[in-house]
Parts: C-alpha cells; structure tokens; sequence
DNA sequence: GCAAAAGTGTTGAACTTACACCCATGT
DNA sequence: ACATGGGTGTAAGTTCAACACTTTTGC
C-alpha cells in the first residue's frame, strides 16, 4: 500500500436492502425487528457489513440470501448514504440496494428466524435511522424502472395472468389502468407466452396464465428494442 | 460504538468523478495526468478520499473544487466500484460521481495546477485502474439523463444559441437531430428565454441567445411538467 | 452575388386514450 | 339465473418523423 493511502480514515461500509414483494393484498416491504443492538426491537431493513474478500454486489446476495434463503434475486443499487451522523451509534456508510423477491418463492421458516415481516406499502411502521428514506427512494426509483424495464415479473410467480399483472403495475404506481390499453400494450411486445391453462383462484371464468419469455426478451434488447408499459 | 460494529473490517472510501464538458469541437472529458503514486504519469479520473466530518458528496463537491476552483456544479451519484481487486495499490473502494462544466467558466492555470486535460469524448487515452468502465457508465447515465432532465444547460455558456443547444444533444447523443424538430420541441416547452442579442460567431447571419428559466422549470416541475428532448 | 448558417410549416404515420359489451363459470 | 371477473375493438386526438425553401449578412 502507497503512503498516500495509509494516511486516510477508513470507514466502515455496510448496506442495506429494500426487499419488494407482491401478493393479493398489494405491494409489500419486508422488515425485520431487530434483535441486536443498536436500535434493538425496532423495525429496520435487513443489512449487513462488507467483508473483505467480497465486493458490494457479492455482499448484498449474501444478506439477501441469510435473510429469505433465496438467491438470485433482483437486485439494483439505489445510492449511498454517508451523512456523518445517519447512524446512532457510530460512523456506518451504507449502500442502499433494493431487491424484488417472489413472495410464492418465501421460505417462512427463514424469515422468522430474523423476525422478518411483510408491511404493505402504505403501513410502513417507522424505522431506524435513515431507512425511511431509503424506503422512499426505492420506491420512486421502482415506479421509473418498472416503465421501462421488464422487471415487474421478478415480483410475480413464474406463471401469471394479465389481470394479475396489471394489477400489479397498480399497485406500483399507485394509479388505476384501462384493461384493454394494457393487455394490448403488454401483448403487442410478443413477450408473454400464453399457456393452456388457466388460473382458477381469481374468477369462475378463470384467467390464461402466462410466462414471460426472458431469452426473447434478451435477445430482442440486443436488437435495439425497448420494454415499456 | 457498539461491539457489533467493532468486530467490522472498516475500508478506504474513495470516489471519482467523470468530468464532461463541451465546447466547439463536441463533447469532452477532463483527465488528470497523475503526479502522484499509484500509476503516476498516467491518465486518470479525479478523485479523492473520503474525510471523518463530511458526506459523500461534500466530498465529490471539494474534489471538484479542488480540481476546478468551482463550485455548485451539477454532479451526480453513479455507483459504487467495489471488487476486492479493482486498485492495484490496496482495497480502496470507490463512488464514482459525474460532473458537468460550463467550459467557458473554467480557470485554465488552476486546471494545469493538477495537469488536467480536456480530451474529446472519443479519443480518451488508456486510464487507470477500473476508471474507463466509470466512464463508460457515465456517459450512458448522461445519454439517458439528458432526454429526461434539463442538464444540456449546464454544459452550455448561460447565454446559448438554439444550435448550439442541438450540437450539443447530437454530441451527447451521438446522432443527428432535424433542426425544425428540435426547435419545435424545445420551445415548445416554452422553457427558454430568448434575448434581443445575437451571437454573430457562428453565422454572418448570427443566431438568436435563449437563456434557461431555472425557477419557471422548478415551478412547471412541481405541477406535474416533464421535461423531454 | 454568393456562401454559410439561421430560421420557418405541413402532412402522413404511429401511437395513445377513452370507452361498453359479451363470455364462461360456480353457486 | 345471476354475480363475478375475463376478455375483446374502434374512433378521436395527440404526438412524432420526414421533408425544402427563404433569410440575413460578411466577404
């Protein structure tokens, strides 16, 4: 290490991640109580600290994974959050991340075991330190995203019907949309295979349920397109 | 400090920011030629590291500064560059930030202070560590930002020209607009002030200067407005 | 008088929005 | 038979893209 370097302060660098999820009830946050110190019994987002032999993305799947058991999850950097007395009890930098997990997908077991709950969007109890704002920020930046990128599966099980789907767009964006407009927007860019059967639980007519094909998808980006709902 | 905390690896905090300017010959970037080690002698970003009384970005507004000798100029968060290996001199990890400059508001004696350069967008020499990956994401950030936000002005003199204002979004952009559309568009937003002066120097016929109304923006913001090119 | 850049409108195509009824099924 | 949510098309309005000529002035 240069001179240069072993003259500054280091600091320590955690994150934090704002886990999205989605069922029948709406958009939800995934909290957990915390039983540790500082601001223990108080709801917060799940964290963690950067270790060594990792980088920041590596260190957001592990928390992500101790938490819900899952891998490969959603994830996007929302930003960093620095100010020097953002935490009670000492100087934390921290990386805001937020992730989009299929709630179909939750081990519950897992979840207890961090005293992990789902809040729905609007009966968010209040937080820790600056995470109320992180909250807020990954919210607006879900509600761009979500327009133009085809990241609203990631919150749905692997197989939905256009009626769930839009209701889900509803839900983040916090607006009603027109069924028709939707399903032919939605439709039109030829990337939801239909499937033969139907989803039951919402309708005695039942819905198509659908699957949202990634390798067309991937493969039309290269060719220029883009996703918009 | 809670015994959690303590038990943590804290880490060296640095960030680096892309510096975009334009002038006539298009869009540029301004690299440091470093006169310090790790890799002196070789172009690079400019950066710095993180102190104990200050946020992230007082520190990227001192860096810049620093550099420049201005202040208040636009700068915004990219992300964070974080694998264990990314420094060849130690674990540093990095914010990268970009910044825009009004070129003709720059102190060319405080620029070679710091033997900073100006290079055009497309002849950027080999640069240090992870940094043309930063400003490789820079400029697709500044691509997106730019049809969404007003942040064309801040490359631009207070007082511009409506085609100075499309070279430089075909600049940015890296493709060529219709002139009568772009004037459509962009007086149609009726966001710009045009003045009785003309700028003679570039046309014997001289071109009309528009200023942008800042507050008339902030206030159409607040009702809902969009700004789009 | 000519070269060089500034300035100006129209038309067709594409897209967006608003809107109302029939269908399939379980009870 | 009826209640519930699923599924479908069209017309008007708006926005976008393409396109060519006139103006001003310094030389």
């Amino acid at each position: 290490m240069v001179e240069y370097y072993s003259q500054q302060t280091p600091f320590l660098l955690a994150l934090d991640v704002i886990i999205f999820g989605f069922d029948e009830e709406g958009l939800k946050l995934l909290l957990i109580k915390r039983g540790f110190k500082p601001c223990k019994g108080q709801w917060s987002l799940m964290g963690g600290f950067l270790k060594e032999d990792e980088d920041m993305e590596q260190a957001a799947d592990r928390v992500l994974h101790q938490l819900t058991g899952l891998s490969d999850l959603y994830l996007e950097q929302l930003r960093l959050y620095s100010k020097p007395d953002r935490d009670s009890d000492g100087r934390v930098i921290s990386m805001a991340y937020y992730a989009l997990m299929k709630t179909d997908h939750q081990d519950s077991k897992q979840l207890e075991k961090h005293n992990a709950q789902w809040f729905k969007i609007d009966e968010i109890p209040e937080l820790v330190f600056d995470h109320r704002e992180m909250v807020n920020h990954a919210l607006a930046r879900l509600r761009r995203r979500c327009k133009t990128q085809p990241i609203g599966f990631e919150l749905l099980p692997d197989k939905f019907t256009i009626p769930q789907l839009q209701k889900l767009y509803e839900a983040i964006l916090g607006i009603e949309l027109d069924k028709r407009n939707f399903r032919k927007k939605i439709l039109s860019m030829d990337l939801l295979q239909k499937l033969e059967e139907k989803d039951k639980s919402g309708s005695r007519k039942g819905a198509f349920l659908y699957q949202f094909d990634k390798e067309k998808y991937d493969r039309l980006i290269g060719e220029g397109f883009s996703f918009a709902v």
